[in-house]
DNA sequence: CGTCGGTCGTAC
DNA sequence: GACGTACGACCGACGT
């Protein structure tokens, strides 16, 4: 059966009202910190239950602008009455607009207009265009919009207005309501109205006339006292109407199709309802532990050690412990400059010390001795067999590594185990943690450091705070463990993941880390004046174009000198409805205009200078003569790492001055940069979890792969495959990889979408294996709620049932790309355990010093380099068993331009 | 003067 | 809307 699509709707929610209504209504609520929160309270139980009642998906909270709007300036009076606003209420609002937006509803607040005003635009405009509108709202003058398509709701009093419903309770029909408004008037926004006229005589003249104009008409008709008083304030009645009609042609950018309910930060609404102290609705939110909150909570016992008495006790307590959680606090995120300020321990829930080692600040009591203290420390930390557990132990590896303390016995990483838990979490910092799995706020870094300017290095923190801090930090530590471990051990498969890939990783990439990469500062440096010089004669030559200066940076200015001054087609929008200046369009314009070839070039070189010409000579570290990234084990959700401070997986290989970078990063002298990279690692993967004959086929006989499926595509001897047919045949291999749709297929190679359709279906009778896997793939991603790598590493796709298809389709096309990308970063993780392994074992002259997604590089003495390259590529190819053949490309030479 | 969202561009 | 995963520079609006 045929079924007709039901009519979108639109939630139109009158912020404004609803935050007084609720003030006024809701006892004067507070939390324990005495912060007014009973509007929040109230305010949210009403969206809370509106969600639940009509699940929208399309919805805004629209919020009256702040100060003066077009009705003052009207009438001097309007609103003259009301009293300012409490201080309590004020309080109130920006919390709301907190919990509003964690809620994932959008919010608008346009200036110089009335929530009333932008709720009626955005209700002409769905009607327009064929959605229905529902708004809600306690504002009785709203009710003027009802019509057939429109339907308000006050969601406090539980009342419905459709036309029936206004009919009934005020005897008029939607359309006479501003007439009824302009007679009876209204206090609290001083509309005066006619004196005497209260709503029933109103909606009696408005069924005798039909309309104001006629009751004016018809003035002298009406008898009595009450004529007397229409006929007195007949000249103010047009006044009246004006300020009672909403305003419906308000200028918005914003379409209601764009108003669209997003996925709720339900980590932002715990930390929210925490401090509001909601805890139904804390408990609500499933709160992995919110409720462990009131039944567990431990006694906790915070120590700071000052004397060598209590240290021994301490000592021998951790050499007892099975498993102790244990911090360092230091001066600096940079794990490599940072100097050790502290150390903290937990051998049980609540029980945890802080011991402080350079704290100086004036009158900072006498502590311990840092070097005498390391050293008695040593052979614990040093010891394999006593357990530690840490958060983001990476980095405490790494700053006592300044100290030569080789920590051992690293058994746990709290980051690391919400990591295989979902990597789609946004956050696996010790905080949100604590609070989604302890139901705990912790105390936060900038409580006790402060931030910004007022920011103090943690060794200027008084011990009482420092303590409580750092005792916390190791305290929450072992209770996260304990949370979290039992969870990933419920899942086999991640309990390996975490045991064999991702633990001993965290040892390998701080020692990468470590290791840093030597980087040539001149040559860069060199290369940046040359890129300033060139990109001083663009401008100049812009500027002439143009006929006047403009900053060639500014996506505006572009935007405004090309589309507004120039006149040139428009191309393509921005999502947000400006005309795009992205590089395709400029590409496209180019061809028949000077200006945007210029800016290409300019924005091409300046991107070069400031991202690295001119700043990757910033990071090199003096101590070492060496640029030392962080790479991130707990950032991407498929799986990959990523780098930062400086990200060096975003180097430039494509252009010459792109390479000309990749050489400033150099071999030691008697060393040699080797550089090893998977080949087709992702399409590999393909080939195997698909099991596709035709693909494997190709791996196994070692083709060109992207010659190979144009030969299939195209129906040709693999010979006769031209440059242009491979080229297809790659963006279609890409295009898979990526979940691709013709669409966007038909986009990359500039084709017809019919063409590229065909491209598609030729490719999937082709290879048939693949079209089943990615419907399996997808299928039991419906199922699940998840996708997984060869190795069990998990993904969720919490959209991938949403009801919005374009949400939908993009959890698809993730559910198709992810068990690819993961695998891949699943192998080459396992590659550099192993090849690490070699390196520790063999002694050999070897250090790693970089990982690009599915490439390694490696710094080997040239004595060294022949079995380094055996080793290395062994560890790579041999890593696991597919179907098809793991094939590694090896380049070595004096810098890493030279080794790619 | 800092923060934040939007846009753009680099990599795999 | 239409190609997945990242990091970061820059701009410009906004708030202190």
């Amino acid at each position: 059966m045929a079924k007709k699509a039901a009519k979108k709707r639109l939630v139109l929610v009158d912020g404004s009202s609803y935050l007084y209504r609720a003030f006024h209504a809701m006892p004067n609520f507070t939390n324990s910190h005495g912060e007014p929160t009973g509007a929040i309270y109230g305010m949210t139980n009403m969206l809370r239950k509106l969600l639940n009642d009509y699940t929208p998906e399309y919805i805004v909270v629209v919020f009256d602008a702040k100060g003066r709007n077009f009705r003052h300036d009207l009438y001097q009076e309007y609103k003259a009455h009301r009293p300012p606003m409490p201080d309590e209420l004020r309080e109130q609002i920006e919390p709301v607009h907190e919990v509003i937006k964690a809620m994932g509803l959008p919010i608008l607040q346009i200036d110089g207009v009335e929530a009333d005003d932008v709720i009626g635009t955005l209700s002409v405009m769905a009607s327009k265009q064929g959605m229905s509108t529902l708004i809600s709202s306690s504002d009785k003058d709203l009710t003027q919009l009802v019509h057939e398509d429109v339907v308000m709701v006050d969601s406090m009093s539980e009342t419905t207005f459709d036309v029936d419903g206004v009919k009934s309770k005020f005897d008029v029909v939607p359309a006479q309501i501003i007439d009824y408004l302009a007679l009876v008037g209204d206090t609290s926004d001083n509309i005066p109205g006619i004196p005497k006229v209260g709503p029933k005589t109103a909606a009696k003249w408005l069924q005798t006339y039909g309309s104001l104009d006629a009751i004016i008409e018809h003035a002298d008709d009406i008898k009595g006292k009450i004529g007397d008083n229409l006929r007195a304030a007949l000249p103010q009645i047009p006044l009246s109407k004006t300020l009672a009609t909403i305003k419906c042609d308000v200028a918005l950018q914003q379409k209601p199709e764009q108003l669209q309910r997003q996925t709720p930060d339900d980590d932002r609404l715990r930390e929210l309802f925490l401090q509001y102290e909601f805890k139904t609705w804390l408990a609500d939110l499933g709160g992995v532990g919110a409720s462990a909150n009131h039944e567990n909570k431990v006694k906790t016992n915070y120590q700071v050690i000052l004397d060598n008495k209590s240290l021994d006790i301490w000592l021998k307590q951790l050499k007892h412990a099975k498993l102790f959680a244990f911090d360092t606090e230091t001066t600096s995120l940079d794990a490599m400059r940072a100097e050790l300020v502290g150390l903290s321990f937990c051998t049980e829930a609540g029980h945890s010390a802080y011991l402080p080692l350079a704290h100086r600040y004036p009158d900072a009591p006498k502590q311990l001795d840092r070097d005498a203290v390391l050293k008695k420390f040593k052979p614990l930390l040093e010891d394999p067999g006593h357990k530690k557990v840490g958060q983001n132990l990476k980095y405490d590896i790494n700053v006592l590594a300044n100290y030569d303390i080789h920590l051992q016995g690293v058994a746990f990483d709290t980051m690391l185990e919400s990591y295989v838990l979902d990597s789609t979490a946004t956050r696996h910092d010790m905080d949100s943690l604590s609070l989604k799995y302890l139901g705990h706020k912790t105390i936060k870094y900038e409580e006790v450091a402060g931030k910004g300017k007022k920011q103090i290095g943690f060794d200027e923190v008084a011990l009482e705070q420092a303590g409580e801090y750092a005792a916390e930090d190791a305290d929450i530590t072992l209770r996260l463990h304990h949370a979290l471990w039992p969870r990933v051990q419920a899942i086999p498969a991640l309990s390996t993941l975490f045991t064999e890939i991702e633990l001993p990783l965290l040892t390998v990439l701080a020692r990468v880390e470590r290791n840093g990469v030597r980087v040539d500062a001149a040559m860069l440096q060199q290369q940046s004046q040359e890129l300033a010089q060139r990109l001083m004669q663009l401008e100049q030559e812009a500027y002439e174009v143009a006929e006047q200066p403009f900053n060639m940076a500014s996506p505006k200015q572009i935007q405004e000198i090309l589309f507004t001054k120039q006149a040139l087609p428009v191309i393509k929008k921005t999502p947000k409805g400006q005309p795009s200046t992205a590089e395709d369009v400029l590409q496209e314009l180019a061809l028949d205009y000077p200006l945007p070839k210029l800016i290409l070039e300019h924005r091409g070189l300046s991107k070069l200078k400031s991202t690295y010409t001119d700043k990757l000579p910033e990071m090199i570290n003096p101590d070492t003569g060496r640029v030392h990234t962080s790479y991130h084990q707990a950032v991407t959700a498929t799986g990959r790492l990523s780098s930062s401070d400086p990200n060096l997986q975003n180097i430039p290989v494509r252009s010459e001055e792109g390479k000309r970078i990749r050489r400033a990063f150099v071999a030691s002298p008697g060393y040699k940069i080797l550089s090893a990279d998977y080949s087709q690692i992702e399409l590999r993967i393909m080939a195997h979890l698909s099991g596709d004959q035709g693909l494997c086929d190709a791996f196994a006989q070692n083709l060109d792969v992207h010659r190979a499926t144009a030969a299939e595509v195209f129906g040709v001897e693999r010979d006769a495959v031209t440059d242009d047919m491979r080229r297809h045949a790659k963006a279609i291999n890409f295009g898979l990889i990526y979940g691709m749709s013709a669409f966007g297929l038909a986009r990359q190679l500039k084709i017809e979408r019919a063409a590229a359709q065909e491209y598609v279906d030729l490719y999937f009778a082709r290879y048939p294996g693949v079209k089943t896997y990615m419907d399996n793939t997808r299928a039991r991603a419906h199922e699940n709620g998840f996708v997984e790598t060869l190795f069990g590493r998990r993904l969720y796709l919490p959209e991938i049932n949403s009801s919005n298809h374009i949400r939908r389709q993009a959890a698809e096309r993730t559910a198709i790309n992810a068990p690819m990308q993961g695998t891949a970063a699943d192998l080459i993780k396992k590659a550099m355990l192993v090849a690490d392994d070699w390196i520790q074992a063999s002694g050999a002259d070897v250090r790693m010093v970089m990982q690009v997604h599915d490439e390694l590089v490696f710094e080997i003495a040239e004595a060294d380099l022949e079995q380094a390259e055996r080793h290395i590529r062994a560890a790579m190819t041999e890593v696991a068993t597919l179907n098809v053949p793991l094939q590694v490309a090896v380049g070595v030479g004096d810098n890493w331009g030279e080794a790619h």
